[in-house]
Order: structure tokens, then sequence, then C-alpha cells
DNA sequence: AACGTAATTGCAAATTTGTCGCAATTAGAC
DNA sequence: GTCTAATTGCGACAAATTTGCAATTACGTT
């Protein structure tokens, strides 16, 4: 499953005439264990220089690999449908879990909301956040 | 209309012993003109030490009075529901223009949802992008 | 309307986050 | 295996955000 996903990396550089190199990959496979994360979990947990972290998510975002969104009032970087198809998230402000949202119905909405309206090329981002069962109840 | 918000701010701090000083009043007012803006934007052109925008920015948040979001790759305060009702955002990622946006029967099916799995004291954020029809014309 | 005081500010320094130039290394085509 | 342009790691830099602390301010009390 992830070693299709990073075939697909792989193809999806390849096809823009960039290389799969040990950084990305390592970013990439970060990525898909914790989607979202922040930068800093992702600098400090993955083996290769701060920079390296840093130009390799500003690549994946011009490719539209990852982008960011504001969990909780902190920066995460999400990957985008093409490369995880959990798009949305759930996040319990108290406990910090997330959980994956997938709406279709909504989906549609949005994307039929923006082109009424003349918009061409959309994407979206939805973001729910509130405090989960088991933190209401403890 | 701005003069009720900055009064609904005054009780609602007071609510929680917190003082209206000059600095969270330049920032709200602030706010209130550009919604949503930049940090940088808000540091740059409040009349109020830089440390101060920031503190009560943070303040802001805790309250929720403003949360973040990112629109086209940048980081954005928003003010709530509470403090202006436009709540989400069209934005243009060529010319950078943002149009706000309202459904409620989305609101209403993102709520359902959250609420369906436990969820309590909920807030969402949805913001879409693209390239608005000017722009794909010319 | 002056007083008292805890909260808040402004400032300067510290920390954290993100970027850059460049010599050394590496991915991928041949 | 060789070649070469792209990419890395490093250290220096720049920008963004936080913090400690003495000075100031909001605002309840008198």
């Amino acid at each position: 499953m992830i070693l299709q996903m990073l075939e697909r990396l792989e193809q999806y550089l390849h096809s823009k005439d960039y290389k799969l190199t040990n950084p990305r990959r390592e970013v990439f496979l970060h990525m898909q264990k914790h989607d979202p994360c922040t930068v800093q979990d992702a600098t400090l947990q993955i083996k290769a220089d701060r920079a390296s972290v840093y130009r390799a998510l500003k690549l994946f975002r011009q490719l539209g690999i990852v982008h960011d969104v504001v969990i909780g009032g902190r920066r995460m970087i999400e990957l985008t449908d093409e490369f995880d198809s959990h798009h949305h998230h759930l996040t319990c402000l108290q406990c910090g879990r997330t959980e994956t949202l997938n709406d279709p119905a909504i989906e549609q909405r949005l994307v039929s909301l923006a082109q009424g309206r003349g918009y061409q090329n959309t994407s979206h981002q939805i973001e729910i956040s509130g405090i989960c069962a088991s933190c209401s109840i403890g």
C-alpha cells in the first residue's frame, strides 16, 4: 500500500523532472505514517538535514503533494487527495487525536459552489475540531 | 456597527476577567477592517509593540475571537462567527482576492457529522481556492 | 476624581523557524 | 561504470515568535 504510493510519488516526480532522493523519500514516508504532522515533528524525526526537509516540503507543496492546514491553532502539513485518500479531519482539541472524514456530498457541494461563482481548478480544505466523546466523559 | 462589535468585545473580555487595553482594541479594529489578514500585516500596521500584537492575537485565539486558516498557502487570521458573520472564504490563487461564502446547508451537515461521532463544542473551517472567472479569461 | 493594585505593556534579548550560498555528493541517463 | 546536472548537508543568515522584567495602565474601590 505504502510502496504503491512511493511508486506513484516517483513517477510523479520524474514526470516533472525531479529526482526521488533520500530526503524526499523520508519526508514522504513520514507523512504517510503521520498525517497530518507539524513541520517540527518532521524535521526532528527524519534522518535528513533540516534544510532538506524544508526544501522537500516546499517542493511537495508546489507540486500539490501536500498542503498546509491549521488544526487547533497549530499549523500542520497534510497529504492531498492524490497521495492519501483521507482528505479531511476531525480533531479533538483536548487529546489531540485526529480522525479522518469523508463526505462525498459535501465535497460535491463545495465544488459546485465554487464553479457556480466562476472558479476553475478548485481545491478545498475542511477541518473540524471539538471535544471528542471520550474526552467529554473523562 | 463596528462600535457595537467593540462593545461586544469589551463585555466578552470583562466577563473573562481580561481588560480592554489599547493594543487589544487596535488589533480588534484592524481585524474588523481587514479580515482575513496576515500576522505580518497586523504587526506592521498597528500602533502597538510587536510583542503586544502577538500577545493579543494569542489571547483572542484562546478566547475563540479569532482563528487561523491557511489560504493559498499563507497562514491568515480570521474573526470567528461571533465577531464577524462572514466565516468562510473563496480565494483566487492568481489575483489573491477573497470572497466570502455562506452555505447554511454545509454548515449544518458538518455540525451533525461531528456530533454523530460524539464530538461536542465543535467549530470548523472551510477554505476553497481556485482561479477566479476574471483571471481565467485574462 | 484620586488611589491602589494586579494585569498588561514596551523594550531588548533569547529562541525558534525558515532560507541561502556553496562545495561535496548522488540519482539517473547513457 | 561514467558523466553531469540536480540535490544534499553544512554553517551562516534572516525572519518570525516568545520571554523576562521594569514601567505603565485599566478599572474597581473609596
